[in-house]
Parts: structure tokens; sequence; C-alpha cells
DNA sequence: ATTAGCACTCTCAATACGAGAGTGCTAATA
DNA sequence: TATTAGCACTCTCGTATTGAGAGTGCTAAT
């Protein structure tokens, strides 16, 4: 399969880079008058006959110039494109940007998605960091008002869910503190499993907390829960192939689906090339909805203690390059963040 | 400016009507022919004359039909459209979904936002109920790991703040906790400017997390925290007066710049129009960003404890009379429920 | 293996043209 | 005075035609 010959490799190179660049199709004359091949445009021709024989390039019609495939994007992606870094001015004003966000988690995120749109000039997402395994860490109780009580769970990893729960008769402050007191130091440290499996005798009250306590751990594990932040959504419909305005309709479903997200986010823990940054292309056939876009991908956060995804949806032609190192870039900021956080 | 004789307001709700479901501007002989107007059309153009010089109608060129300008809209919103009411199958349908969806607040929120993109097939906005002046109502100081401490804030109305804290030296949970009583004790149900007058004396421990809930309280009522839950995006893609990319992308960016969004719903406190539902065509001359768009808004909630906005962004030409009610009803439906669990 | 040359194909912008729709105006009518 | 018939006029829009330009694939020569 890898069969081409280094000239080929050049031109199908300088046509990926080329059309990222201006969108259109690219034709052998271009190349030969623009970067100096040595060689006649019939020969670029015959060379580019052959990469479209192995699937890396397409003409959109007989008599215009090449375009690369989704084949041929990928080859591109993972053997000929080399390894780029963001420029150092702008990963200190990136940095600048964080370091001026204060410690608020929520402002990082809106700042991370903000910085991947804007870098790229794609669309991007961010989930906030959550703990991989979800333990108990700390229950309070707060009476509200009349028989309402405010119920918040904090969770390894900093989650905190609140809930309503609302009791059969009223109960005071203190008691409802004492209660919570006892839970604390009953299931401190303890996950879904271990809590589920306690052999404790319990009160009806106890047994309503414990079961929302489980349906947290639970619901916390199993599924992307909090905002997922996003911007640039402009972005994607600047591109000229979101002309038709389907297409571009497509990419908005995207990003309001959470199941579709879910889906996407959570399989990004699987095979970490290039340093942890995953590339989809074209929906990669798994992905009907992506069949006309491409996602940069990559998880941050402190490994086994708490970790979340970023990443920027654009259209196929897009610019890798830069996109693999903002994102690269903006994980490992932020995982750097995480680790201050939560490693004293 | 109301000289309007009655046929010239029939003529101008047939346009609109008419109109908002053709997309097409709608000629005289087209009205004559599909209502009983008892009249030639050569009537009609003189009323449609009439109904131009005040400013209701206009032509896209010469020799085409007529389509109703943003003031029209407007008369048409305030006098001539009746009171609609969503079909009680549908309201039915709707109140049963929000049965389904439990307490979990979160859900209800984007309950709410798909139930408002889908009924008016354009886009959604929501955000979670808050209390309009926050107070204190509790305080928890969680030791995390070394000298971090995650500290948790309840306030009235349900907002949950956390935030991490950095010790100067490591303090035990034993310790932290009687803080936290303390300052339970010494601050419940003050507000911001109670807090910030106490003329107690702290030692430097508790200077930090005075600061720290100060600025959370602040911070929670100037302005708009948390999630803005949105749904529907790509609807606004569908509609052909978004053919042309900028005009829909302002729309997009309208949706991710937050500080537009907080300016626009915290407006809505003001002038209850239509019980409480408020509609904004064409930015109103305030907001060149809404040019091209129309907002119906509505506050819901408990008022006094705590209350959100909800609303729906489309085109221009849009289905006033089934937004509204739309609007109208999930606002109430949500204001029953969040009364629900505040009120006992 | 490379190249010059050439016929061929396809797109795209420009142009022209006619049908159709809808108006505004005038003069007649009830 | 309000309405109407009639008509000339204007503008859009779809369709057809045309020619320029770009780029290819193939063949034969180097």
């Amino acid at each position: 399969m890898n069969n081409l010959t280094e000239r080929q490799k050049l031109i199908l190179a300088l046509i990926i880079r080329d059309y990222i660049e201006a969108a259109q199709p690219i034709g052998s004359r271009y190349l030969v008058e623009n970067y100096n091949l040595n060689v006649s445009s019939a020969t670029v021709r015959n060379d580019m006959l052959a990469l479209s024989e192995t699937g890396y390039l397409r003409q959109p019609h007989t008599s215009a110039g090449r375009i690369p495939t989704e084949e041929g994007y990928r080859f591109f992606v993972r053997q000929l494109m080399g390894h780029t870094e963001l420029p150092s001015t702008t990963k200190r004003t990136i940095v600048h940007q964080f370091y001026q966000a204060g410690t608020d988690i929520d402002r990082w995120m809106r700042l991370a998605a903000s910085v991947l749109a804007h870098q790229s000039q794609a669309a991007s997402l961010v989930t906030a960091p959550r703990s991989e395994r979800s333990v108990f860490k700390h229950l309070e109780l707060i009476s509200t008002r009349g028989r309402q009580v405010l119920m918040v769970l904090v969770l390894s990893g900093g989650e905190v869910n609140q809930q309503m729960l609302t009791l059969a008769e009223p109960i005071s402050q203190e008691r409802l503190s004492i209660v919570a007191q006892s839970f604390n130091d009953l299931l401190l440290g303890l996950d879904n499993e271990s809590i589920a499996a306690l052999s404790v005798k319990f009160d009806a009250l106890e047994q309503d907390i414990i079961k929302l306590i489980l349906d947290d751990l639970r619901h916390t594990s199993d599924m992307l829960t909090g905002e997922i932040y996003h911007d640039g959504l402009a972005h994607v419909l600047t591109e000229p192939e979101f002309e038709t305005t389907d297409i571009a309709r497509n990419a908005l479903r995207v990003f309001e689906e959470r199941q579709l997200l879910e889906d996407l986010l959570t399989r990004t823990v699987l095979s970490n090339d290039l340093s942890g940054v995953q590339v989809l292309i074209g929906g990669e056939g798994n992905w009907e909805e992506l069949r006309d876009f491409s996602i940069v991908l990559a998880r941050y956060g402190a490994p086994g203690l708490a970790t979340g995804t970023l990443g920027v949806l654009g259209p196929i032609r897009m610019p890798y390059g830069r996109t693999i190192s903002t994102v690269r870039f903006v994980a490992s900021l932020l995982s750097d963040l995480v680790e201050d956080i939560l490693l004293e």
C-alpha cells in the first residue's frame, strides 16, 4: 500500500496543504508553477493519476483539479504531516489568559472553549474534569422550607450534586446534621458497589438518602453529566463547504445531541496516537452524522483522579497541523492546572 | 395613527399570516381569490397602498407583492393577533414529559429547551431559576488534599457555589468544620451588604473565606451565572431568510455571547405585556445583533424567591401566535414546578 | 521515466429572452 | 365618495445559448 514514490508523497502533501487553504481543486500546472518540482506538468499528472488510483485523490468532475479523499487526509495526518507546535508567543498569550482567569473552573472551561475556537477557527467543545471512579466524600443536609430538604453530595474529584428531598414529616436542622454526620463517618471513600453492599439497618429517611446517593454515584460514573461547553459554532458557517444548509444543520445537531457527544467523548479513552490527540476524519464509518466533519479530540486532567475531554469540530478540509497542536497545547495546559488544584 | 379601516386591518392581518407561512410576498389578487373579501383586487391594492404609507407594509421591489415591515409585525402582535392557546392535547403531552423527568432541575431545563425548540421550530434558551436577592444559607469546608480545601456555599433559592481554597498551612477537617459551623451561625440569612458591614474580628483564614463568600454573593446577584441551556439551533438554518450565511452566523453568535444574553435576559423584568410574555421584534433599535431576529421571552419561577428566564429566538417572520402561547405555557408550567419545590 | 502536444470534457459567467406576477394610475361606475 | 375595470409598466426568475478557461488523459517522441 505504501508503494508511493517520494515525489508522489510530496505532491500529495502539496495538494492537501494548498487545498486546505484555497478550498479549490488543485491542478497539475498550478503545482509546477508554484513549487520547484523540476518536472513537467505531464509528469505531475501521471503521479496524480497514481494517487487517484491509490484512493488518496479524486476529481470533483472530469477536467477539474484534484482534491484529497478522506483516505488521503488520513494518510497525510498519519504519515506526511510533521509534528507542529504552536508559536511560542501564542502559547504565552494563552497561558496568560488562563493565569488571569483565577481558579474558577467554570471560567477555565469557557476560556478553553474560546481559545480552541479562536485558534482553530472552528467549533470547540470542552467538558469539565470529573473523576473516573466516583467515591463518596461528603454529605450535607440542609433544611430549606417545611418538609423540603436540600441534599448536597460531594464526590471525590470535586463534583457537587444537589438534589431536593421531600420528607414524610418535618425534621429539625439539628437532627438532619446528625444524620448527615453519621453518613459521613460511615460512607467516606466508598464507591457505588461498596455502599450498595452495606448491610446496616437504616430507617426510612436514611433509606431514601442512600438511594439518592447511589443514584448520583451511578449517574456520575455512567454518563457525561454537567455542561458541555462550546464556542465558535459560527465558524462552521464560514467554510464554503457548508453553504449547503443541511450540512451545516448537521453540525449544529451534533452539538445539541448529548447522546452523540457523550458517545463520542467517551470513546476518546482508547488509542493514544499523536501524544494523546485523536483525529476523526469524516466520521470514520462509525458516525453517519459526522460524515462531513473532522474532529480533533484530546483527554486532559490528572489520570486516575479527574479527567475531561476537549476537542474541535470543523470541516474535513481542516488545517490539521494547527488544530492538532492547539488541542494538544490546551489539553496539556488544562492538565497542569487540574493537577495543581488536585495535588496540593 | 390608528386610522385604519376595519378592512385594512383585516388585509394586514391576512398578509402577515400568509406571509409567515409562505415566506413570499403576498399580492392583491391572491388575497381576493383566497378569502371572501367581496371587493376587487383594485380595492385591495388601494388599501395596501395605504398600509404601505402607514409603514406597516413594504414591497421587496416594484411589482412584487407586499411583505410586512417590522412595524407591521409589532402592530399585528399588539393589536390584531388574538389570544391563542396551545391545543390541550399538546399541553398534556408536555406536562407528561415533565412529570416523567422527576425532580432533577438540570433535566427540567433541558426538557424545557427541547420543548420550546420543538414546538416553535426555532432556537430556544432557558436559564435555571435563581434567587433574585442572594442570601447566605450554609457553608461547608471540606479538606481534600494537602492544603487544598473545597468550599461549598449554599445560597437561598438553592444555588450551590463551589470553590477551591489554598491554605497557608494544613488544617484538620475537625477544625475546618468548627470554622464552618461558626460561620453558619453568624451569617445565616445575611446578604452581601450585611456581611460586608459585619465588624467582627476575623483571623487570616476567616478573612479569606469571607472574601470568597462576598465574591460569590455579588457574582450571583450581579450577573447570570450557570449554564444557559439551548436547543434547536439547527432550526434557524431551516428558514429561507437565513440562506445568507452571515445572518445565520449572527444568530449563532447571539447564543455564544454571554454578555449579550445576560443583557437581554435581565431586561425581561420590565413591562409585563401579554401575561408576562415579551416580544422583541428585529432588535427594536436597541440590539444591532438582533436586527434580523425576533425573540419571545418570559420570566418564570416564584417571584421574590427564585426566577429564571426562557425564550425563543427565530426569524422576524415568526408564527407569533404559536410561539407566544408555547412560551407562556412552558413558563407557567415551570413556575408551578419551581413553586412546588420551594414551597413545601 | 519523462515530456510535448493535442483533443476532449466540463464548469462557469455572461447574455438574452419571454413568461408571469403584481403594481399604480386613470377613467368610468354605483 | 368608495369601488372597480382596464391597461401600461416594471421587475423577477427560469431557461437556453454561448464562449472562455481550466485541466485532464492519451499518444508519440525523447
